[in-house]
This record gives structure tokens, sequence and C-alpha cells, in this order.
DNA sequence: TCCATATTTCAATAATCCTAGAATCATTGG
DNA sequence: CCAATGATTCTAGGATTATTGAAATATGGA
């Protein structure tokens, strides 16, 4: 990931509107949800959701598609999961512990436990 | 790590010089470095500079300890793992696999390679 | 005390972002 | 083709953020 993307993707993030959908999506799976959906569940108007989806969008964290009349957005993992690298690069950079640290506390999905992990 | 807070933190390093500054101070250690050495580094005025750091301290990422005459400014280690844990748990959320993503590429520090953590 | 250094604060401007309503586009069903 | 639905685009506004130069504050040394 380039700074350039990291700083669109960081932007991104720092919008509340815009962190909870990101949350929703991920959540949501790779089906994703309709853009009307998302609306309603963040109690914003069309117009509203349309400019937060499309700055995401822009960003390359979630990405779009049709179905029928409606619009689909979905989380872009992958684009998540380099972030999360970008960020944590550059903490490591002069502290190898910061890693350390974000691995001890107990994580939202443990490092020991794979089980249900699609491989 | 309130949501609040994560806000205010992806806002704080989604600006170029934002951002360079926060790599620049991760890397300079738990010393830090001089706002008028930050600003030369980063090619800003000394008023640009103190703006963005006031920024930063503001989201808790960096903070600041005089030394004689000048104000020396450091990363807060802490902070930055919190929001490395914070991103990737809503990665998490829904996908465990992202996680893995994560550490199965090749990180700035192996998650085997432990050897030059201070325990 | 007086001066130089290091940095911040203030004030003004420019730029960007957010919100809202009206208009428009795309798709489906009658 | 026409009407209805789901969503985006356009336009204008208000709000926040960024940059700049001048003035103010804090510290240390002659």
């Amino acid at each position: 990931m380039d700074e350039g993307q990291a700083l669109s993707s960081f932007g991104a993030l720092s919008q509340q509107t815009r962190l909870a959908i990101v949350r929703a999506l991920v959540v949501a799976g790779p089906d994703g949800l309709a853009a009307g959906a998302i609306a309603e569940r963040m109690g914003v108007s069309a117009t509203n959701v349309s400019f937060h989806l499309k700055e995401l969008e822009r960003s390359g964290l979630i990405s779009q598609r049709r179905v029928s009349r409606s619009i689909f957005y979905s989380a872009n993992y992958a684009s998540l999961a380099d972030l999360v690298k970008f960020l944590m690069e550059d903490c490591c950079a002069g502290h190898p512990a910061i890693r350390e640290n974000v691995e001890r506390r107990d994580g939202c999905c443990s490092a020991t436990d794979k089980s249900d992990v699609v491989a």
C-alpha cells in the first residue's frame, strides 16, 4: 500500500458515519448491503450515504455491484488488511515491541484459535 | 480505545505532513525530536508544524516535554498499538481471515522472529 | 537586564469536507 | 411506453481544516 492510499484510507475512516458503514459491511460479509439498507441503518439520507459510500470506494476500502435496482456495497478485506499492515509497519519501524503489544493483548480472534478461519 | 479516539486518530493520520511526523517520531524512539528539527525535516514552517503537532497530540498519538528552550515530541507507542488493535478488531469482526492475512504476509518484524524484542 | 533562540498563539485567507434538496439516471413491472 | 423504485449527481450552504505571517511567550546566556 502506497502512502497516498493510506492517507485516503485514514481519511475515509475518520468520519463517524463512514467508520460505522465499514464496520457494518465487514460484519455483513462478502454479499454486502444495499445502499438503501445502509442509509436506513445509519439513519442518514440516501444522498448522504451515497456521498460517504463514494468516499469509501475512492479510498479502495469498499466495492459496489449492482443487483437489479439495488447497488450492493461490500468491504474489501484485502485493502483493510493492507491498511492494518501499513499501520503496523510504521509502528514497528522503530519499535517491534508494538507488534508484540498488539498480539499479546486479547485480540478479537486469537492467534492460536484458527479453527474458524476459512483457508 | 473508544470510537471517538479512533476517529480522531484516523483523522490525525490522514494528512501527509502528520503521517510523516508520526513515522519520524516512531523511528526516533522514546527521546523523540524537537519541534524545530521536525519542521526542518518536513520542510514546513514552525507555525505549520506546531499546528500539526497540536493536532497529533490532541488525538493522543504523540506527547511533548520541554527540554530547555526546545519542546521534544515523541510517539505514544501504546496509543499506536491501540489503534492497530482497534482496526484489526473491526476487520476481524466478520472475518478472522483478515488477521491471518496480516500475519502471513511478510510483516516488518515477523511474528516468529522475536529475538530483537525488548521484553 | 537585554538579547537571541525555540516555539506557540493569533488573525486572516484559502481549501476541503459535510449536509440537504432538487433533479437525474437506471432498472423493473404493468 | 409509462410509472414506480433505488440510487446517484448537481448545486449551494455552512462547517471544519490547512496555511501563512505577525505578534506573543518561555528559556537561557552575556
